[in-house]
DNA sequence: AAAATTGATATATTTTAACACATCAAAATA
DNA sequence: TATTTTGATGTGTTAAAATATATCAATTTT
């Protein structure tokens, strides 16, 4: 179903999402063809650490390996990370008073 | 040089040994054919996130990506995990009261 | 409405990880 | 010291990642 962690892809998604690029400028910037990217991120591709570290570069990520107990510790510390702007790139704000768009919504 | 990160390539090396495996006995749990773990650890190859993946989990580790800013953390935290006993596997004693092996010895 | 951008998908080719071996010198064990 | 185990290395083969390139429907932008 997926040769990738479901963290590691989650990641790699939303990091994207929040600087903004689209799969051919990530493409642009790590040297990885969009069909690629594409590939990747939908799971269904066995990549390579190399073009994962190159992905994560790009995106202000880090590849890691942690024993498996300290696990829920790290999570939290990525949880907070991604959280509430800390010393953060822009974070894309939820909503904005004197903006004109969104004429209505509902989810997330 | 080195596909993979040091971090990386240490924590595997450092968890194996401390798992006291061989690279035969890593091989026979994991899947992983010696003469690649063998590849593998000395840097020169670069692998498939699977295959690291198949090897982190025998080795009780796991592989995670995580914001650059929140390394530093991420790393004390894994320090400390490896650091001293606490709900950890069977730790290699560097001593034993009624052994009668290590005629003598120094570091580590 | 027209134009541009986006993510997904397809094909053909090149590159290389992964495999199954097998061998070897060095270190550990008997 | 003889034996076993270890990590490293090599060869040939196979499977699949990675690439370049192109296309497409669906959004988004102008």
């Amino acid at each position: 179903m997926s040769y990738i962690t479901d963290q590691i892809l989650k990641s790699l998604r939303e990091a994207r999402a929040r600087k903004g690029f689209s799969q051919r400028e990530l493409s642009a910037r790590s040297g990885v063809p969009q069909s690629h990217i594409s590939k990747i991120e939908s799971g269904d591709v066995d990549l390579r650490v190399s073009s994962l570290i190159a992905l994560a570069r790009v995106l202000d990520l880090e590849l890691f390996v942690a024993p498996k107990k300290s696990v829920p510790a790290i999570k939290s510390i990525i949880r907070s990370a991604q959280g509430h702007d800390d010393d953060g790139e822009q974070v894309v704000p939820a909503y904005s008073l004197d903006a004109d768009y969104m004429e209505d919504s509902a989810d997330e």
